[in-house]
DNA sequence: CTATTATATCATTGAGTGCTGATATAGTGA
DNA sequence: TCACTATATCAGCACTCAATGATATAATAG
């Protein structure tokens, strides 16, 4: 039914945006719309543990979704792209008129209480 | 350290890309980009199977990102809003360029042979 | 060199979830 | 009504993957 081709693009664009959905990597993101930040600012501005962190920074930047800069001991983080930071935009103007239908959506649910840092 | 409302979006968020982080759901997207299709249609488009289809039909639907139609005996599907047109293109724009390092994103590998209905 | 701090890696565990096959529901025509 | 087609639902299995805790690496300070 599908083209090897048209199959893979598939999978690629599926795999990006499964960068996108889980809550710890999109909060990593969210933090780095700002601006570039190293790990420890990021655990400080996410609250999850230092380990988890870097698995998903590590999933992130093998994905092209960030780019890691080696400063001193420190390693900062930014947005791979601009576009990165629009995606996230639009997809909250889709939201705004989707959310009642999301909210709703009982099919996978989140565990209660996970990612709970606070 | 994140709000409870904050915290509630960023879910809402992720649940949304969730949406298309998996290549049968993103495949049903991309065959109604077209136009409006009925289950049948969609299962001739992507080659998945009918009870495969209908399961993920029916979280695309809980989550608002497709509506469905009943049509006589045939129910029809169409994307719900025209910004999910816009967010897969801009997503296969952000793709062409990270897509080297998405490919290469050995941590979450598709498995061999799964959704492979040709 | 030694201690300390910053980050990365790895094994394990447990929950999430995609797929299938069987079955149920519902609409239509004879 | 009965037969047929279209779609939905559900249980079960297999696999995925997020989180943790322990450990490893690496950079800097003293």
């Amino acid at each position: 039914m599908l083209l090897t081709s048209e199959k893979l693009e598939l999978e690629l664009k599926a795999k990006l945006f499964r960068g996108f959905s889980d809550t710890s990597r999109l909060s990593i993101l969210e933090a780095l719309r700002g601006k570039p930040l190293n790990v420890g600012e990021i655990v400080a501005a996410t609250g999850l543990s230092q380990s988890n962190i870097s698995n998903h920074l590590g999933c992130l930047r093998d994905c092209g979704l960030v780019i890691s800069e080696q400063r001193g001991r420190y390693t900062y983080y930014r947005l791979a792209d601009d576009r990165i930071d629009s995606l996230l935009r639009l997809v909250e103007e889709v939201l705004a008129d989707v959310a009642k239908g999301v909210y709703q959506c009982t099919r996978y649910e989140f565990p209660e209480g996970a990612n709970n840092g606070e």
